[in-house]
DNA sequence: GGTAATCTTGCAAACCTATGCAAGAGTGAG
DNA sequence: CTCACTCTTGCATAGGTTTGCAAGATTACC
């Protein structure tokens, strides 16, 4: 009686051949009457397809892998959930992988994902070399970039219009007022995080304004604290982009706290995100917001395509968000 | 070329059997001499095992399922990849599923879940039905409940311990001379807001005091906002113990933004987790550990126990955990 | 050097399903 | 009623691996 019954048994139940029940379970055509005799019999017995087994054979394991770098940022868990709801309605289901670190870590971690003959793989902020994605493209298994870009790669991609998006923060501070403006980077090792800082330091420029300094958050919550220190004290800035909301939590924090300077009195905070934590009393972020929806539904979509048409092209999509308003930093006077 | 290398074509190469290639990859005995002829081809070719080849032969798919509710509440992704190293130590990785929502839906995620024939499934704070679990044990699949336990069951569990660690918070919230203290429990339909209301409630009396009111939060910031400003305004409440940290800061928010009311001055909020977020500047949340790291090897140590061996006993294992003492509460004096 | 014991190794079956092929059943038209 | 044609169905094979079995190779010991 230990769970192990199969498309055998149902179709010596039912008074059918094993293809079938297979052939009813996998939607080819049957005549109405084997659909029942088999339907009820599987009910009796109660037998599902082995999913394993289906997918040796199809070579569609119906599994797509996500490896993650930062589940403490909270627009990864909720990125996480939205994929895997999305993936679930088209009958996929994730395979995680979590993984700070590069390099060799994060190929043992493709080498396990490709081990469990994953359909895809969804990168979430996570740094791809060369050498993975010829492993993969070897593999003839997509892959997908969340949330971070790679510079003139043929990578599939999406991820939020990180050079629009800083020039807005950018343009909103001036508008502000703010004369001395700093940036605390995402860590600058990575496309977005460069992108960010870029968007913003031409952003500046072009308002007629300029940044007075930037220093790299590493995407760490102490590392941005400190760089917000260094960035009052010592260069007077009255207005800081911080390049994600997890770390622009962080500087609120540091600076309220351990220096008892006012936000936005003294200094204009704005983040990039728009985690569900922006809008906390404590904190009120303004932040431009990433379309944490939209840039799933493209996620799905282009992956999709790329498992179903091995050759579909590459698709690089970056989405627009707006910046969202809250008290973090000082509103430009309306004129 | 399109990357289907079997282990028939390692052998061939090597000029050994196919049953030579799978002694070596696992790990049964084989020569020194095959040894390095198996792993020189594999290696040249780029030849990795079929996990689903594997596992449909021996029947472990080395997959474990984690269904879980909260995404939102940082407890979860923060267990779930501590839980994801740890079983990627031992071989096995994370298929996810989430879902809100009870009853049929719960029903046909595990459905899926045993589709994809996983070795053991790890509920996290998701309610079972008898019916799951029996389908679960028919299926001969291991199921442990985490952060939820399950009245009477025999079902594997590991909780922390929430009567103690309810009463150790009441019984620091009368030493800190507060008369007029509330509770906003956990959702009431789950154990474990049952139990820490019943601890809570139990330790003030043996405190010497008694619970002002409660309200069901239901595991929800809206929810419980909405029940501080009643436990404050209708019941003149000067503490509120909140069934968990992500509730906690909802009570926070509301109190010191829309009301007026100075944490801890006014009234003193204690929390239930420790999540990273308790120790920001903003909250500095006073509130009962749950021990994260213990609790998740504890899960990891049960289920693979149930798995190697299928009459392992069902362990309900419950973890103390230390109070921590930050500045949401008033601090009892010492004498 | 001969015999017994231990290792290695290849063969073939098994795991559970999907699917091409050919034969049988059913349908419609003339 | 017959013929041509479409649907259904069963048979058998494939997919990539593990593993029991038996035979061959090696070792150990006297």
């Amino acid at each position: 009686m230990k769970g192990k019954v199969t498309s055998f048994d149902v179709a010596q139940r039912a008074g059918v051949s094993q293809s079938a029940v297979s052939r009813v379970f996998s939607g080819a055509s049957a005549s109405k009457a084997t659909q029942d005799k088999v339907r009820s019999a599987a009910d009796a017995l109660g037998y599902r397809p082995n999913r394993l087994a289906r997918g040796l054979i199809t070579g569609r394991s119906k599994i797509i892998g996500l490896v993650v770098a930062y589940l403490d940022n909270q627009f990864y868990p909720d990125a996480l959930e939205r994929l895997s709801n999305v993936l679930k309605e088209q009958g996929y289901h994730i395979l995680i992988f979590t993984t700070k670190g590069r390099g060799e870590e994060v190929k043992q971690t493709f080498d396990q994902l490709m081990d469990y003959q994953v359909d895809g793989i969804i990168a979430a902020s996570v740094g791809i070399s060369d050498e993975l994605t010829n492993k993969c493209a070897a593999a003839g298994i997509p892959l997908v970039l969340f949330n971070r870009g790679q510079r003139g790669g043929a990578l599939a991609q999406v991820t939020s219009d990180n050079l629009q998006g800083a020039a807005k923060i950018a343009s909103f501070l001036v508008k502000g007022g703010h004369r001395r403006i700093g940036h605390i980077s995402g860590w600058m090792g990575s496309i977005t995080g460069q992108d960010r800082a870029q968007g913003f330091a031409s952003g500046l420029q072009a308002a007629g304004s300029e940044l007075v300094h930037q220093i790299d958050g590493m995407y760490r919550r102490d590392t941005a604290a400190e760089a917000a220190e260094t960035l009052v004290s010592e260069h007077g800035c009255d207005a800081i982009f911080v390049g994600n909301d997890h770390m622009a939590f962080a500087v609120m924090d540091h600076l309220r706290g351990a220096m008892k300077i006012s936000v936005p009195n003294d200094v204009s905070i704005v983040g990039y995100d728009d985690v569900s934590m922006a809008a906390w009393g404590a904190y009120e972020l303004t932040t431009l917001r990433q379309p944490v929806n939209r840039m799933v539904h493209a996620t799905v979509d282009t992956l999709l395509a790329m498992i179903e048409d091995a050759d579909a092209s590459a698709d690089q999509i970056t989405i627009d968000g707006p910046l969202v308003v809250r008290t973090s930093a000082k509103v430009p006077k309306e004129n």
